[in-house]
DNA sequence: ACATACCTGACTAAAATGGTCAAGTTTAGA
DNA sequence: TCTAAACTTGACCATTTTAGTCAGGTATGT
């Protein structure tokens, strides 16, 4: 059970935007820099966001992006779904009757896993970009 | 974020050793029809168990596993483990001083993935194969 | 002896991951 | 108006992980 990169990033890159797109918009390319990830990859993540509103780009020199809400009411829940991290526990389509390995009735962990879900989406519709600034404010990079 | 098949599998293949192995020992082949999982899949997994003092096994015609402790003291947590379903979240080392991405500080989300690996562990502690068969002690297959 | 069931290790097809690369379009500023 | 910065799109790809399969064993109750 693991956590991938683009979600990492998709995080990270927003933490970054959040602080410094306050006068001017900020550059994948800047964030790139000060993150250490990949130009290319950054801009497939932002392409992500900016489809779910999470971000504002403005195009040619000295564009970027800014954020489009306020960091505390943007949820990691938000974000996580916007670059499809979704969390996925369950095998089954939860909504059919059926269970996983195309049995009839659904397995017996499935109460378990659908619960660890919720106990885990919990935890990202807790937390907001503002959390995390707090969290980092001491920091300078 | 996903959970992979590998501890879903130990997990159905628990619960259904802890509802069958009263009387005798219970044979992979059994639990493979039962539960619909791969004979030789299962024994990867139970091999790993039972390296980690989960199941008991009995050799030959008739044998099969038995858990080695009961129900209530076995919690999620030590089937995961078991197999390598560990739970991770940060990219980095967590005793290193260096984050991820090979940076020379902990980078900005590192305090958020470490919070929601303590969330999720927590979880995991507090369940143990009681509760599970508690929860499907109506259910049939 | 022999069938049953555990045990071990090697192998592999398919999917996901974590990117790279190429070819644009848009727009601010000189 | 020219140009460089920066966003936009889509295809492509190497590596790793996953979810098994397969081919051999070995132990033991009847
Ligand atoms: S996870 Fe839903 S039926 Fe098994
Ligand atoms: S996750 Fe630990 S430093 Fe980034």
């Amino acid at each position: 059970m693991k956590l991938t990169s683009k979600g990492r990033y998709a995080v990270m890159a927003l933490v970054d935007l959040a602080r410094f797109d306050t006068i001017n918009p900020v550059s994948l390319r800047d964030i790139s820099l000060r993150q250490g990830i990949s130009l290319d990859y950054l801009e497939q993540i932002f392409s992500k966001l900016k489809k779910n509103q999470i971000v504002k780009s403005t195009r040619g020199t000295q564009g970027g992006y800014i954020l489009s809400k306020k960091p505390n009411e943007i949820k990691l829940n938000n974000i996580l779904n916007a670059v499809d991290e979704k969390v996925k526990t369950v095998q089954c389509k939860k909504e059919s009757k059926k269970g996983c390995n195309g049995r009839a009735t659904k397995c017996v962990t499935h109460n378990l896993w659908d619960e660890l879900e919720t106990h885990i989406n919990t935890f990202f519709e807790k937390k907001s970009l503002q959390d995390l600034l707090k969290d980092n404010s001491e920091r300078v990079n």
